[in-house]
DNA sequence: TGTTAGCACTCAGGGAAAGAGAGTGCTAAC
DNA sequence: GTTAGCACTCTCTTTCCCTGAGTGCTAACA
């Protein structure tokens, strides 16, 4: 692809991503200085057409970007913006501001995201994060029930409230508390598996009958909690995007969205285990209910190993210098924090 | 009102809420038998909308109730609709699958009821929720944070990681936890005020340069923590609903519901503090975006003070029968629930 | 006096037709 | 290889007309 084409097919994607409306050749010779005519523009935007990078949504309008298009522009011509000033200064403030707890700290980071962008912005954190076990507690509600408190190394707090089945058992409390702590306490929580749990029973020579709650109580404590592990921010930003004036698109959109799952899925489809930053665009991501959206999706790390995802959700039509930037910035700050953290 | 008046005027409304339509003579006649023609009820319908009841979107078209309609229609014609087992078991079970962590069982409880009804479930906790302190707890976390754990009697837990100033203080945490648990523990929420707190942390005879370190810390802990009192459930059965097909009023909504603030608001707003059962219809709650919602919301109690609402926002031609039977039982189950795990 | 049939009237919604505008592709000249 | 000119295409908007639903009014009926 030669110089000129590629200018041609920036000057669209750009205006395309600033209006939303097709962009004829007359448009791009007033707008984005050529320096040839409108005539020469249109034989151009031919060929980029038979070659797939854009495309005409009927003969009398102007051309829109392909996901091909798209593709090419984010892996050839895109230009990353740099963040302003007032941008940098929130997000280390952000970053700064204490990530007491996980949950609030990846709520309220979507939100910022969301709005810097204007965008979705959508996050994940792994099954069972990296860090070790700071503290463990059985803390007695009442007769009838008991708290049990997780403390990991990386700021994870984790507590579950559990039925005894027993009264007999809450007297027992303490001395198992003291006990699990002896074991647990400084072991990876990667190291803590199912299997480990039973020989850890075992050796604690438990009354038979109490073993399989005990390890219930565990598991269920230790148990990636499905629910609060997935955040989103800034859905409704969607609602803006000329894209989803459609409310059909929409309803498909939000229910993808309001399913952790399916957004897990997607966030984990769409960003292999060691990049730091990927684009999905449009179709690319086996997903119903994205086709026409782009993902921009950043993985920070601890360790060298992945402690989470967070990605922006927008139109194809996205801003992704812009974007891309932003999210960079936002690993590279949040692997930082949370590596700081650690120590 | 007459008799009949008051029949044409139920069907007029049932046949809205069911097809979202304006309602004509005839059909009145066809599907509502009421015995007369309908020149009859067109009569009754001039009456009706001379009274404000109904109106009328243009000329050639049908009627459609008014608020004032509505309002009369909740107040004297509506009926009840019996519960199905199948929705009583639903319900029993959710109740009885144990509220352990107040954020889940609310979030799910809103989740429950908008299946239920395909509208929007929203909740709020008050401020301050009563029950007595059960436990409190510092848990040093590591050199330079320490997470307080509050529980109550009334199966709220709450945490928050704090960060400490300087590290000396770690040191003291152990005996500080042990006097504020002498001093706090088994007294009523309500009664810990700040001015409690300073007096409180007088009498310990702590060191001054710790003692605004120690009321920070216990403040924050027993300060509402606005962020999670406020729950929304099924958003998105909205967009199902033609009276928001158009993107606009969506907006308006969305972002009333984005914003816990507003939302608690409104639940304040509609429901006075001792009611069980409030539905407000429309215009008469001032609050901007949910004109063309009703609110049924109910409040539940523990030991005669309400302990929180919970309410269905819908279209105003939502069908009240069913939503009031329903929350009427769900505030009975949830209050009864509630109030056993005081024990 | 209340009820009903008949009829003229009104108005939204849908479809067809016409015009405007944007943009292209092709051809021929530079 | 680039450009001007021009015919052509197609969407979008506006206008017009028609249809159908539903009303309100009047006069007759019980």
């Amino acid at each position: 692809m030669d110089e000129r084409k590629k200018r041609v097919l920036s000057a669209i994607i750009n205006d395309y991503i600033a209006n939303a409306e097709p962009v004829g050749s007359r448009t791009i010779t007033k707008k984005y200085d050529l320096g040839v005519s409108p005539a020469t523009i249109r034989n151009e935007m031919s060929d980029l057409e038979d070659e797939g990078y854009i495309e005409q949504p009927h003969t009398s309008a102007g051309r829109i970007p392909s996901a091909k298009g798209y593709r090419y522009y984010v892996d050839h011509l895109m230009r990353r913006e740099r963040l302003s000033a007032a941008q940098l200064r929130q997000i280390r403030e952000f970053m700064a501001s204490g990530l007491s707890e996980m949950d609030h700290f990846m709520r309220a980071c979507c939100n910022m995201i969301s709005r810097m962008t204007n965008y979705t912005a959508i996050a994940a954190i792994p099954e069972r994060s990296s860090g070790r076990i700071v503290n463990l507690q059985l803390l007695p509600v009442n007769e009838r029930q008991v708290l049990t408190i997780l403390l990991t190394s990386s700021g994870l707090v984790r507590y579950k409230l559990l039925d005894l089945p027993s009264l007999a058992e809450s007297r027992e409390l303490p001395l198992l508390e003291q006990r699990l702590q002896q074991a647990l306490v400084g072991s990876e929580l990667s190291a803590v598996s199912t299997e480990r749990l039973h020989e850890l029973i075992q050796e604690l020579q438990l009354r038979e009958r109490m073993q399989e709650q005990v390890i219930g109580l565990l598991e269920q404590t230790l148990a990636p909690e499905e629910s609060r592990r997935v955040f989103t921010g800034g859905v409704m930003n969607m609602l803006s995007q000329p894209e989803f004036r459609d409310i059909d698109k929409l309803k498909g959109l939000f229910s993808l969205l309001d399913e952790d799952g399916r957004v897990k899925e997607l966030l984990a489809k769409a960003s292999p285990e060691d990049s730091v930053l990927t684009v999905t665009i449009g179709g690319e991501i086996p997903v119903e209910g994205v086709q026409d959206c782009s993902l921009v999706v950043a993985n920070y790390f601890v360790d060298g190993e992945r402690a989470g995802s967070i990605g922006v959700l927008g139109p194809t039509r996205m801003s992704y210098g812009r974007t891309v930037s932003l999210m960079e910035q936002i690993a590279a700050e949040l692997s930082r924090t949370m590596s700081g953290k650690e120590k």
